[in-house]
DNA sequence: TCCCTATCTTTACATCGTAAAGATCAAATA
DNA sequence: TATTTGATCTTTACGATGTAAAGATAGGGA
């Protein structure tokens, strides 16, 4: 009882997780000792999926080190030796769940096919991923514990980024140089990724019930994200 | 040095804090007795200042309870009796952010005068208040840890959603019922929102400085964000 | 064969949140 | 006025966390 850190007996079989995800054990070269040896041969993706499902299961508050370490069956020091740090444990993770996003972006536009579709394929994966994967997307963007100078999550976000631009680039049907925006370009891409960002942060926090509530009855999220990005604007005079 | 935490002898002369900020002691309803007496007569204000110059000072990641004690000079437990938890203190700084927020917003529009100003002082307003209180602005939309069933926090938030909500009926011209709302009421109160608070959350997390260093030479986040605001949407097709 | 190095475990320590019990004092009560 | 009471604040204690440092273990090359 006293130290109940290394509950999972250490050096004893490793729970192999849950059930179906992932190999239980990739076994590095040798034919495969299969018996838990001392050295894990790929504690480094380990711990990166463990750190994955310990973050659907028990929420951001709940991603800590020795939280990793217990559900990937070492010592709780093991994920130091590999990330340095909890912002590097985070960071690497961070940038897993970019991935993850870019990959579900990309693949969201090829089930579209009327141009209105198309218009709102973008922003409907990027809603939809950060409601499937609330803790995956607060890493990513709610957490100012990351380290950006690292080159993988550097790379992954830069080319979430990347995709956003060169979409408002084909929606205005220009060419979006790499180095150089004009203020209606710029404008068109903050407003686009504010939108859609802001709708995702107030829809994660709960704050959009209050609207959602009280809109006609049935009015699914989506809906409502559909209406906001393709309504005309009217009025004017917002002060009271 | 075994002891570090009470480090400011307890019981002796308190730091009165840096210097021109809030009354060094409001000293309740007696003549005064001036020197420390054991109960402080107001902690329950002195550490909600305290935590909001942590918070300035240290960053998110600094403003812990036992900070909060130490900068109010009291013991590390103290807090505890007046907020319960660290929820608690971060909720009630929450309400104080959004009090803050609220009359911000509510004093920028007395300034405007053309029909252009009067549209654009609430968005700016909401942007300066982030940027000069990112700390507060933090707690006050990023944080998970907060308790909205502690009724200084909901009123004061759901104040500021009401602003909001008002300003963006009388833009429309419409009155906006309490109960009810269409699906274009909806959308045009979500998008004025997310825009604006994805533009804040992006903006202070820094990613929209990749955008900005791009703009024409001397071009400011004030401008951007008047661009994006009232620059024409055009185009489509989105996917690439 | 033997050592070297990366990998993983043990041990240790400061800090944090929180609970529980003790000390202190203002004010109500007698 | 003397006493009690309850709120306020302090002490002490405990488990959990991040992190550093030293020890154990093996895989691979000399």
């Amino acid at each position: 009882m006293a130290k109940s850190e290394t509950a999972r007996s250490p050096r004893t079989p490793r729970k192999t997780s849950s059930a179906s995800s992932a190999p239980p054990r990739p076994a590095r070269r040798p034919a495969a000792k299969a018996e838990t040896p001392y050295h894990h041969g790929a504690l480094r993706e380990a711990l990166l999926q463990a750190a994955e499902q310990v973050l659907e299961r028990d929420g951001l508050s709940g991603l800590t080190l020795r939280a990793v370490a217990r559900e990937a069956g070492v010592s709780h020091a093991a994920p130091t030796h590999h990330f340095g740090d909890l912002t590097g444990l985070l960071s690497e993770l961070a940038a897993v769940g970019f991935r993850q996003f870019n990959a579900a972006m990309a693949s969201s536009c090829d089930a579209a096919t009327t141009p209105m579709e198309r218009a709102l394929a973008r922003p409907k994966a990027y809603v939809a991923y950060a409601q499937a994967h609330p803790g995956m997307y607060g890493i990513m963007f709610r957490t100012e514990r990351l380290d950006y100078s690292r080159s993988s999550l550097h790379e992954a976000a830069e080319a979430s980024f990347a995709g956003l631009a060169n979409a408002i680039g084909m929606m205005r049907q220009e060419q979006i140089s790499g180095d150089a925006l004009t203020l209606n370009q710029g404008a068109a891409i903050a407003r686009a990724w504010s939108m859609v960002h802001g709708f995702t942060m107030l829809l994660l926090d709960g704050r959009l019930e209050d609207i959602l509530g009280r809109l006609p009855e049935g009015t699914t999220t989506e809906r409502l994200l559909e209406a906001m990005l393709t309504a005309p604007i009217t009025g004017k005079l917002p002060c009271p």
